[in-house]
DNA sequence: TCATGCTTGATTATTATTGACCTAGAAAAT
DNA sequence: ATTTTCTAGGTCAATAATAATCAAGCATGA
């Protein structure tokens, strides 16, 4: 169903990444919290909920602030994809659930097609296994889809 | 877009990281705290806020410094070439526990001294983020050593 | 209606700057 | 040889200007 109302929270979103479209040759962007908030009549922690729902490392991105005068926050976007093709193929692909074993070959494949590093790739192991005896193959798939969207 | 990056502390930090580029062949650089500051117009101790927020050994850096007459501040560069003195950096600076905000400050950081990518670092922060709630520091400390060393 | 997402503001934490006071080392004075 | 003085760096606390967190209440939409 879609929805025609206002929404603050969206709109910030959208005004962000228009900022990323204005800067097509950067990576990152750059703002103040404050004069954000301002800028759309909101209170400042309202900015930190639009970073935390829509800007946190699993949609791609990276931030960066300092506090203090001079204070900033930086929000580096991480890939330039368009989400949508490949995150839903990884979903396919992956599913429900995963072992151990057929995540590993499912890596190995994405190493083969150029699609991740091999240290990428190491990370990603490394964070399944972690804890592997209680992990079930529910949260191995749940966190190798995380990872992988990631990096769409 | 505005990039917010000047201010005294960022000067200085940068003049500081312009000696070493200058002195590539060298691993340290001396310099005198009054000079110093004579030179940015502020107050000598605003030289030790700098070297502690930006070049302790998180960052890479050992300081060695001598008062009185003929006093001296020298910044050392260490180097991490063997697999086995990383690993012992990442031990030390990380330690038995760490929040997952200080984790991302160091990841941070990793990444301007290109021990790590973008994307590895991105990965680094999904797995750690991953069941956070339950998660302490304790075993975020474990998780990120062994990503960490992992990429050795 | 009910779960989820959104909004708000009070409280806490961090960053940078400044200056007053403290400490160490070397030279000068005794 | 000992004391004094001078010079340079170190530490700490106060302040100002941000940003982050948290919990509570509200709104939306399936």
């Amino acid at each position: 169903m879609q929805d025609y109302s206002s929404n603050l929270s969206r709109d910030i979103e959208r005004y962000i990444l228009e900022l990323f479209a204005d800067e097509e040759d950067e990576n990152f962007i750059s703002l103040r919290r404050k004069e954000l908030a301002e800028m759309f009549g909101c209170v400042p922690s309202q900015i930190n909920y639009v970073l935390r729902s829509r800007f946190g490392p699993e949609h791609g991105y990276l931030i960066e602030s300092r506090r203090g005068e001079y204070g900033y926050i930086k929000i580096f976007r991480i890939n330039y994809d368009e989400p949508e093709e490949k995150s839903k193929h990884f979903d396919e692909i992956i599913g429900y659930s995963i072992s151990l074993h057929d995540a590993c070959r499912l890596l190995e494949a994405l190493g083969a097609r150029g699609f991740i590093t091999q240290r990428e790739r190491l990370l990603i192991e490394v964070a399944l296994r972690n804890e592997s005896s209680n992990k079930t193959p529910h949260e191995t798939a749940r966190l190798l889809k995380k990872m992988l969207n990631s990096l769409i």
